[in-house]
DNA sequence: TTACGTGCAAAAAATTTGCAGTTTC
DNA sequence: GAAACTGCAAATTTTTTGCACGTAA
């Protein structure tokens, strides 16, 4: 555990939306201005590996580039409006229930389970 | 409507699986050879604009690129195994109820919704 | 014919790799 | 002290853009 990965880490933990790779790198500079950009894409990809970060593409409003966030005890599942961008989450049993469903019929053992919708959010209908 | 497009678009809908943009290319030069890549990228961010193919991540299993496949009427899930690869596909009516709750609840209108989720199949467990 | 699509080349964006030196425990 | 982690530079992979020419309706 060195303070490079302590400080992503608390970033990430911080965060109060969804950062991608470089804005992380920004944001960690900003108190260890050595850090490397090549050390946030191992630490991401070994947070991802021990599932303590989640990976999204949040529908790729903005580039190809991939959103983290520090897994939470609930799933949730997120909402980008590709009208003006927002992302919203949600929590729902019917979500469970679905996880629960592939794993019985399919025996299938899900780690990491990702729901992503694109549409129209409320305040940009009509 | 190009005979390029009209070329690509057959490719996708007669994909059995789930192919990525050089793939699609590969298989598009087979049948034209001047078919250019940048052709591919445009032709399938226009499809999905008009929401007739979904992208996909399939868990990164292979690298950082995407996957495409023609839509179909129901939407399925994709359940990607982390140890041997395989990508199966799962409908289930939880799945639809789920997005209508999702309407009704945040009045949210979909227009993609994509869930995969990653872990153990069957074959790969114990 | 005219707006739209394509190819080509080049660039940009996102991520990975090799290696030598430096930390952590 | 050994194993693991980091920074640096450079490479790879994936996708986008500018522009002149070509093609479908």
């Amino acid at each position: 555990m060195t303070h490079q990965r302590r400080l992503l880490i608390q970033i990430i933990q911080n965060a109060d939306g969804h950062v991608d790779a470089l804005a992380l790198w920004e944001r960690a500079r900003a108190q260890d201005p050595t850090l490397n950009k090549v050390t946030v894409y191992r630490t991401l990809g070994l947070l991802k590996k021990h599932g303590l970060v989640d990976e999204l593409d949040l529908m790729h409003l903005q580039g190809e580039k991939h959103y983290y966030e520090a897994r939470t005890i609930r799933d949730h599942l997120h909402l980008a409006c590709i009208k003006c961008g927002r992302i919203q989450e949600f929590e729902s049993s019917l979500f469970e229930k679905l996880k629960g469903q592939i794993e019985r019929e399919r025996r299938f053992h899900i780690k990491v389970v990702r729901l992503e919708a694109g549409g129209l959010c409320d305040r940009c209908q009509g």
